[in-house]
RNA sequence: GGCAGGUUGUCCGAGCGGCCAAUGGAAGCGGACUGUAAAUCCGUCGGCGUAUGCCUACGCAGGUUCGAAUCCUGCACCUGCCA
């Protein structure tokens, strides 16, 4: 696809934050290998850190390496350890759920065709049947406990407090690599900068029980440009399942990123060539106003994730809600759209509540306290005008092609309410 | 096992009998400025309510008191020191 060497454009793309070996590395992908990567059925979707893993596996499939995608069946029992404390156990059922879940959102990316063609598996199909003596005996035998604790998470979790279900995640997740290794003969592995610690185990056991040298590469964790997690101030974490997250709200969060992580995370989760991507670095550092590269990174960034019908329906929303232009000349059609996109309710002609009540049920405000306070502090909008009276109850001369009104909060919120 | 200290709102962290829905910081939310950006400034920040009102809340369960986050008893968990 590319002469450029694939080591050569993920670094480029800041997609290898530590890995082993570097020129080892760098020769092993001189040929084709087969790598894997792993996902944890700890939440019924994916997120946007996953997809950063999952992106790097086509990156290095389409580089003609063959992918084994991982789910993990056995570890999403077990959970790794995060430092904040201890995990609940989710039941096997749920785990289950969640594997076919995860497993049906990672094959849309990768090409399971051709002479490289991806593979699943889940690791719970050489996990289950194993038996604790044998698990003791070949696995346990080669991870010194003193170096387990040394560990930053376990030792930060040392604090606190940690199971010794935890504590044996890295023991797990090492036997994957080393059944890998064996069955199938793949040679690297990858995964989030948190799962270093993981990745250099499986490494690390491949070595003394087949004397067997493999590779292993972190990806960075995702971050905003001041180092804190993105998806906080979204309200939640930004899932890939439009069941959880909307496809509108994961358009408007890249369209909303900042100008200092617009270049670091079009590299990252564009397929766009280098040229092109300079190439909007640039226009963002002399017109940052007009946000092209964020215009770019949500309509590539959605089309990837819910396909290109979508993310067209969403622009046009998009441009209509924050266009500027009169909302009672949005044909129906328009209108229509815009509000399905962005959400909305429904309301009998002959009930419409206050605005304090249609605030709480369209999900723009948590309470009616809320409401009021919102009203009170000039956030409450309705068909972009602002409303500072909480029991205004919007009437005919309100609706828009006779039958919506927009509700807004604050600059960015909108719902539509279908007066039917 | 003994001794000492701790457990407060989304998080951190004050309060130590009434003036406490609870100081302060962070996050969040709204406004101003801008570009649906960042930074900054201002406001707001348990629920219900038109209300000086009611309800829920300071680890859990009881008790003392006109009145408790604050005092007492028991329980759970955490931390430190000694065994």
């Amino acid at each position: 696809m590319s002469t450029q060497h694939v080591l050569d454009d993920l670094e480029w793309r800041g997609l290898v934050a530590v890995s082993t070996d570097r020129d080892g590395l760098r020769s092993a992908l001189e040929d084709s290998l087969r790598f894997y990567v792993g996902f944890d059925p700890t939440a019924p979707s994916l997120h946007l850190g996953n997809l950063v893993q999952i992106l790097t596996a086509k990156r290095l499939q389409d580089a003609g390496h063959t992918p084994y995608a991982l789910v993990g069946g056995a570890t999403g029992m077990i959970g790794d350890p995060k430092e904040s404390g201890e995990r609940s156990l989710n039941s096997l059922d749920v785990v289950k759920d969640w594997v076919g879940r995860v497993r049906s959102q990672i094959e849309p990316y990768l090409s399971f065709e051709g002479p490289n063609a991806a593979t699943m598996v889940n690791n719970y199909d050489w996990t289950a049947s194993l038996s604790t003596i044998d698990f003791l005996r070949d696995v346990g035998k080669h991870f010194p406990v003193n170096r387990m604790l040394a560990r930053d998470v376990v030792r930060t979790r040392l604090e606190a407090g940690i199971s010794y279900t935890e504590f044996s995640y890295v023991l797990l997740q090492s036997m994957d690599y080393l059944n890998l290794f064996r069955d199938y003969g793949v040679t690297l592995q990858f995964g989030g900068s948190d799962q270093w610690g993981n990745l250099t185990g499986g490494v690390e056991l491949v070595r003394r029980t087949e004397g067997a040298r493999v590779h292993a590469f972190a990806t960075p964790l995702v971050t905003r440009a001041d180092g804190t997690k993105y998806g906080k101030s979204e309200g939640g974490a930004l899932w890939l399942d439009p069941a959880l997250l909307s496809p509108y709200a994961f358009y408007q969060f890249w369209l909303n990123v900042e100008d200092e992580s617009v270049s670091r995370l079009l590299r990252v989760f564009t397929f766009l060539a280098r040229h092109e991507i300079e190439d909007l670095e640039q226009q963002t550092a002399e017109k940052p106003a007009l946000r092209a590269g964020q215009k770019v990174l949500a309509e590539h960034v959605t089309t990837l994730v819910h396909g290109a019908e979508e993310t067209d329906r969403i622009r046009a929303a998009s441009a209509a809600l924050f266009g500027g232009g009169e909302l009672r000349e949005l044909s129906p059609e328009t209108l229509s759209v815009a509000l399905t996109e962005a959400g909305s309710l429904q309301v009998a002609r002959d009930g419409v509540p206050p605005l304090v009540e249609l605030l709480v049920e369209s999900g723009l405000c948590a309470s009616k306290g809320a409401a009021r306070r919102t009203i009170a502090e000039g956030g409450a909008y309705l068909n972009n005008r602002r409303v500072e009276d909480p029991e205004l109850i919007p009437g005919e001369d309100d609706l828009l092609r006779g039958r919506w009104l927009v509700l807004r909060r604050g600059k960015k919120h909108f719902v539509g309410v279908e007066v039917t």
